[in-house]
DNA sequence: TTAGAATAAATTGTATACAAACTCCGCATT
DNA sequence: AATGCGGAGTTTGTATACAATTTATTCTAA
């Protein structure tokens, strides 16, 4: 019985009741993470009503958690678009992460067990296996994955729906500013993390969060010379 | 008075329109901090519906909302309640605070200019004004934001969007957990975390934050000695 | 009298119809 | 040729009708 609550309480998203909405929300979810669908993209409730087979009130309900979460951009009498956070909005938002980490890093030092551990450890091989066997996309997810389980160990209900939104916005903005020839491989950084948390050492496990957090950026062109010929992309904040 | 409703119009996110949803989310949102609706209060959404003049289509859409910020909660098929953040809730709240604060805190001393400040100070004012007045529950809403302004002043919309949901359920449990006696009275600590932020002397400004943040949790009863009658409290925790 | 089941009432969940707003396209004008 | 102005068509916003579920009530039996 607790321990039912417990699974519940620790299931991130594709837990026990699957409604509708929640059906529709983690497929569009899944699909502009997976960049199936591109940023700046119209969402058109009709559309995607059809697609699902059910009507626009459900569309409606999951977008607006989606924007909610800001991975959508709903206009008003204007509809919804898929989200394309600008380099500034990128930059906030690792610097969000980076508040956010540190302090579920120091939690889930303090409450990590072995099941734990074997939990992340799980977590991190399927990320592996994801970027080993060339699904980028599916990697990226998962490792997004892996930061939301660090986030739900840290036992703050608050803080793991912050990273939830943060890591979301984080996927987005790689998937639009990543270098392309760089693979992600950010599980071998996870490994070592997992190991610094196991063992106990906190200041290790922070240190090696913050440089992840790096790393991650390193790998993004954020430098503003975008300048190419995208001009949606160039003038994607005016009319948010 | 015109300096109240001056500071209303101070207000985050909403410089132009007010859509019928926004309004009836504020007047709900505004009802739970000033404890005119008190925690596990049901929300019927006709009820709601007919007091506003609109249909259930806006209230169900102003529900979620507040359910996303988790002021309110909705049990699927059973309705909406007010939250009633439980004592482990409201720690875990406050530590929030403390990580989101301290990041704010340090970049607003940074980016804080003279027209800052002063928006600063009108806010505290009003807030001054009320608790003086004897108004504990718009005094409360106002110290509230107070430091929703100063998460605006940080310039980082994911913290300004976690900040508001924190602040609304700081709220929530200081009007729970309060002792009733000790009147709320911070307004005078935000004058001094304004002038550390005027002198851009960075840590004092931080110190300053977290023992405020002390002292907030200081005035809360959460001993877990509040075995008293209200069984629905008690046991709020038992069927999330 | 109380426990339990059946039924009635109320409430929420979903779909749809209609109204309001925006978009797109052609046409006139400069 | 480029700009500005309608009007048709499309998309979103809101209300309402109906279905599904929960909650309250009544009635029966121990």
């Amino acid at each position: 019985m607790s321990q039912l609550s417990e699974m519940k309480k620790v299931d991130i998203k594709k837990g026990g009741k699957k409604t509708q909405d929640d059906i529709v929300y983690a497929h569009i979810f899944d699909a502009i993470l997976e960049q199936r669908l591109a940023p700046a993209t119209k969402l058109n409730e009709e559309s995607l009503g059809e697609i699902f087979g059910v009507s626009r009130t459900i569309i409606r309900r999951a977008l607006s958690r989606l924007s909610y979460e800001q991975v959508v951009v709903i206009r008003p009498n204007r509809g919804a678009v898929v989200a394309s956070p600008s380099i500034e909005d990128t930059r906030g938002i690792l610097f969000a992460r980076r508040v956010v980490e540190k302090a579920v890093t120091e939690l889930v030092c303090d409450h990590a067990g072995n099941a734990q551990i074997e939990q992340l450890k799980k977590c991190v091989r399927a990320e592996q296996a994801c970027f080993d066997s060339g699904d980028r996309a599916a990697g990226i997810r998962l490792s997004g994955e892996f930061h939301l389980l660090l986030a739900q160990m840290a036992n703050n209900p608050p803080l793991l729906s912050f990273q939830r939104s943060l890591v979301s916005l984080s996927s987005l903005a790689i998937a639009q500013y990543e270098s392309n020839a760089k693979s992600h491989c950010s599980y071998d950084e996870h490994f070592e993390l997992i190991d610094a948390i196991a063992k106990g050492d906190k200041d290790l496990a922070v240190q090696l969060m913050m440089h992840h957090l790096d790393h991650i950026q390193d790998k993004l062109n954020l430098d503003g010379d975008t300048a190419t010929s995208d001009l949606k992309a160039i003038f994607s904040n005016v009319c948010k």
